[in-house]
RNA sequence: CGGGGCGUGGCGCAGCCUGGUAGCGCACUUGCAUGGGGUGCAAGGGGUCCCGAGUUCAAAUCUCGGCGCCCCGACCA
């Protein structure tokens, strides 16, 4: 492509609404603009790159025997209450009515009319197993879109869904999936990491997230130095501390503990550590009462562990203060389990303290040299907690270290969660009715392009890994309006290149050097080729790739072979 | 949804407090110069100041209502 024919423009200065790199890259590479909250449009360069995603993921999903099919994006009604999610999905579920007010929603995800299909076209256990795949547009009106691209209420997905006759051929497709989105991911030069995931709201029972390592990363991810144990931090198990734990030492005594509402507060007004401490939470129960949450001072609730416990109402829900003063006598700030009289669940943490600090249910007063069995009873053991840096891999092997991710892809194996209710059944060997087991395989197809540039850029701008570049190499030409030799130069090689297949984007416009190098750089071409009256004089041609900090000569006379050389290394 | 902020040429912003001619940088057009790291000079084009109502002789500016967007907290590819 020549960018004098190319009639996008470059920013130089950052649009105010974009906060995170890669929306900010793709705004002023003019890879995207944006046309309201959560929708983007995709300019043809940014497409280029979106295009050779799909392709890698297009390929690697035939290669493991998963069928191409494309589905509508807008689904009716019915299917949605078949699966009982029109009650269940919520407002990010974009419903509407078409003109005889029949109701119709936009696919967040296509698992009803896949299974739809399914039912009425698989009979029999000799079609299975069976994987179908779309790259598509999907819509989920997002609470808060944001970071362009990276979190939009329209984007492109890949999508997946596998069907079998038992839970063993689902465990294999499964597997299968995994393998091939190690290689998509692989291949599109990413750094990323297979981890354990929550199955959360789409439901199954074992499931993985893949993420692309950046330190701007929404998730939290978490793996053992000592083996492979990876897992999404709301998925990582806390193991609870070994040894027993200490005797108490000290008596029970109620201290004064004035405008002390947090943990910090707490630490610095006694001069105790914070993990000597713990924090009382009140949650919502799922009977209409209250629970108490106790987790060691300086840690973390974990959410998803804590709405699994039983008796905690589902989402989690953290009382409010005319509850918690109902429950305890007191407010927030000076919550403690000695003489809650309701359910008490204690993270193995904080159960392991003795003498420890914790809230009077008393305004402004902190008991001291607490201890669990001695002062507080019935406490029920559980994992409450976010593990922390250096935490004990439940693996039993090495240590955990916590690290930033942006999920690209999820797989989940579904089992029956939606073939049960939406009846998708087959025939098996012995001529009985069963339901067929599910997968389901999700790739944030429009993500991937921003978490690339999230994980390579540098402060002149993107950096593309070579797979997905929009063009393999850029052309420079330098003063072609006035050198002739240049003009001729720049111009044979752009038709060498590109008859050689070799994408080039070729800067023939009548702009300066610096315009043409500080653009090359920000759109993130991999490798530059300058042609100028400098080196032509001499026979040269000058190379340099994105991350090098120095350009080479070589012979203007091998150009292809020199640059076919640089590619393939 | 709850809390904070912002809406002024395509983009980034000033002006608003203290009402009276709409301004700067980038981008764009034209000309001259320049020609290996966002070049210089000059001349231009382009704005219902988010919308509506009110106060006023007069509203970008003050008041009220609406809409839109951005940022901070519970979800997901």
């Amino acid at each position: 492509m020549r960018l004098s024919h190319y009639p996008i423009n470059t920013l130089k200065e950052v649009p105010a609404e974009a906060e995170v790199v890669s929306h900010q890259l793709m705004l002023r590479a003019g890879l995207i603009r944006r046309l309201a909250a959560g929708l983007y449009s995709w300019l043809p360069i940014g497409l280029r790159t979106l295009r050779k995603v799909e392709r890698i993921i297009r390929e690697e999903m035939d290669r493991a025997g998963a069928l191409e099919m494309l589905m509508p994006m807008v689904q009716p009604a019915e299917l949605w209450q078949e699966s009982g999610r029109w009650q269940q999905y919520g407002p990010e579920l974009l419903r509407l009515k078409d003109r005889h007010q029949r109701d119709f929603c936009l696919g967040p995800t296509h698992e009803e009319v896949i299974t739809d299909i399914v039912r009425r076209e698989l009979r029999s256990y000799r079609q299975l197993p069976a994987n179908f795949y779309q790259i598509q547009t999907k819509f989920r009106d997002e609470v808060r879109p944001r970071f362009g691209v990276m979190r939009a209420r329209e984007f492109i997905m890949k999508d997946a869904y596998s069907f079998h006759v038992d839970a063993a051929s689902l465990r294999e497709g499964y597997r299968a999936m995994y393998d091939a989105y190690t290689r998509i991911f692989t291949r599109t030069g990413l750094e990323f990491r297979a981890v354990r995931a929550d199955s959360g709201a789409i439901g199954g029972d074992v499931s993985q997230e893949f993420h692309v390592l950046a330190q701007s990363g929404e998730d939290a991810i978490v793996f053992s130095d000592g083996d492979d144990y990876a897992a999404n931090l709301e998925a990582a198990a806390a193991l609870p501390p070994p040894g027993p734990r200490p005797a108490p030492a000290q008596p029970l005594r109620k201290v004064p503990t004035p405008g002390v509402h947090t943990i910090g507060d707490l630490a610095s007004f006694l001069s105790v550590a914070p993990a000597r401490t713990v924090k009382t939470l009140l949650v919502e129960g799922a009977e209409s009462d209250v629970v108490a949450l106790v987790v060691r001072g300086d840690h973390e609730l974990n959410a998803i562990k804590a709405q699994k416990l039983p008796g905690v109402a589902v989402p989690l829900r953290l009382a409010s203060a005319e509850r918690i003063r109902a429950a305890t006598g007191a407010e927030p700030g000076s919550l403690g389990p000695v003489g809650f009289s309701g359910r008490l669940y204690a993270d193995h943490s904080a159960l392991a303290l003795a003498d420890f600090v914790c809230g009077a249910n008393e305004n402004d007063v902190h008991y001291t040299g607490t201890n669990w069995g001695r002062d507080v009873q019935g406490a029920i053991a559980a994992d409450l907690r976010n593990v922390v840096d250096g935490d004990a891999s439940p693996s039993g092997r090495g240590r955990l270290k916590v690290v930033r991710g942006i999920e690209v892809g999820h797989i989940f194996q579904l089992g029956c969660k939606y073939s049960e209710p939406m009846k998708g059944l087959v025939l098996d060997e012995s001529g009985r009715e069963v339901i067929m087991h599910m997968g389901c395989y999700g790739i944030g197809v429009t993500r991937i392009v921003a978490a690339a540039i999230e994980q390579n850029h540098d402060e002149r701008g993107i950096i593309w890994p070579e797979p997905i570049a929009p063009f393999q190499v850029v052309l420079v030409a330098i003063g072609q309006q006035k050198s002739a030799s240049v003009r001729e130069t720049a111009d044979r090689l752009y038709t060498e290149l590109t008859a050689g297949g070799i994408e080039v984007l070729y800067d023939d416009r009548d702009a300066r050097p610096g315009v043409k190098f500080a653009d090359a750089e920000l759109l993130g071409i991999p490798h530059r080729l300058v042609v100028g009256e400098r080196g032509l004089e001499a026979g040269k041609l000058e190379y340099r790739h994105r991350r090098d900090t120095q350009s080479t000569d070589f012979p203007a006379a091998d150009a292809l072979a020199f640059i076919r050389s640089r590619l393939a290394a």
